[in-house]
DNA sequence: CAAAGTAGTCAACCAAGTTGTCTAACCTTA
DNA sequence: TAAGGTTAGACAACTTGGTTGACTACTTTG
C-alpha cells in the first residue's frame, strides 16, 4: 500500500508536470515553482529580498537570486523603501500580474479537469482534508512554503 | 484560495519533515526521500543500477551516487548478474529491510495522526482520490517516481 | 550616542543532478 | 562466426540552486 505522502507527491508532480508542459508551449520564461510563489506573495503584500526568501523558507541570498532573475525578466521592478535607506519594495509590475492571472487561470483549469476525473465533492473533501491537516500540524502561523522541489 | 497543488506539496513536506524528525533522533544515516524509495523498489523486485535510475527518473549516473552511498552504510549490497557479466544486481541486506521495516511503521504512525485530525473516512477519501486521479492521468503505466525533492 | 542588529551584495563553496566519453560485455544478423 | 550496433557501469567536467561567511551602509535600542 502506498504511504499517502507518496501519493501526494505523485499527484503533485503530475499537475505541476501539465502545468509546466502548457506554460511552455505558450513560450514564456523558464519560469519555476519558486517564482510562482514569489508573485503569489508580492499580490498579497509588500515585502522586501529578505521578506520573500523567509517565505520561500531559503536565505536571502537564495531569494535575491530569484528575484534579479524575475527583475530581468520584467516581471517585478525595486522601489525604494519609504522609511528605509537600506531596503528595496519588489512589487509586479504589470507583467508580473499579466503571468499570475494567466497561471490562475491554467490551474483551476487543471483542476476543473481534476474534478471531472475524479468528482468535485471528492476534490472538496481532498482539499478541506489537507488544509485542516495542515492547521492541525501548524496551527494559525503557516510557515514558509518550506518547498518540495 | 490556494490552489490544490501547493496544498499537495505543502502537506509532503509537513509529513515528510515530521517523519525525518523522527528518523534523525535515531542518529540513522541522513537519508533522503530517494534512498527511500530505492529501499522500496527493491524489496519487489531484484534491479540493476540503470533500472533503479529509470525508476527514479534519473540518469544512471546519480542512480550510481545513490547506490554507493547505500552501499556505504550497509542497506544494500551489489552481487554479479547471473548471465550478464557487465551487470550486478543491487539487493537490501538484512540492515536494508530492517531499516524499511521501521519506516514503514513510521509511516503508518504518521498516516494514523492524520486520521485523528481529519477523521478516518476523509483520509480514505484522499487516498482514493489521488489515486484515481493519477490513474486518470498516466493510465495503466505509472511512470517512475518523478521525484520532487 | 554607542552598541547591537538588519538589508542587501559579493564571493567561495556544496550537493545533487546533468552530459559526454570510455571499456567491456552483450546481442543481432548476414 | 565475425562485425556492427547496443548496453552496464565507471570516470570526469559541468550546471543549478542552493548554502555559509564577510562586509557596508543604515537602523534600532539601551
Amino acid at each position: 500500500m502506498e504511504p499517502v505522502p507518496m501519493l501526494l507527491a505523485m499527484t503533485y508532480r503530475a499537475m505541476g508536470d501539465q502545468f509546466h508542459d502548457r506554460l511552455r508551449q505558450i513560450g514564456l520564461e523558464p519560469l519555476r515553482p519558486a517564482h510562482g510563489y514569489v508573485f503569489r506573495f508580492l499580490k498579497e503584500k509588500r515585502a522586501t529580498t529578505v521578506d520573500i526568501g523567509q517565505h520561500l523558507g531559503v536565505t536571502k541570498q537564495a531569494a535575491a537570486k530569484i528575484v534579479n532573475e524575475l527583475d530581468d525578466w520584467g516581471y517585478v521592478l525595486r522601489e525604494p523603501h519609504p522609511t528605509d535607506k537600506r531596503a528595496q519594495y519588489v512589487t509586479l509590475t504589470t507583467k508580473g500580474r499579466d503571468y499570475l492571472k494567466f497561471a490562475d487561470n491554467l490551474w483551476s483549469d487543471l483542476e476543473g479537469e481534476m474534478a471531472e476525473a475524479i468528482g468535485e465533492d471528492t476534490l472538496a473533501t481532498i482539499r478541506q482534508g489537507l488544509a485542516a491537516y495542515l492547521q492541525h500540524v501548524h496551527g494559525e502561523d503557516q510557515p514558509g512554503l518550506r518547498p518540495v522541489w
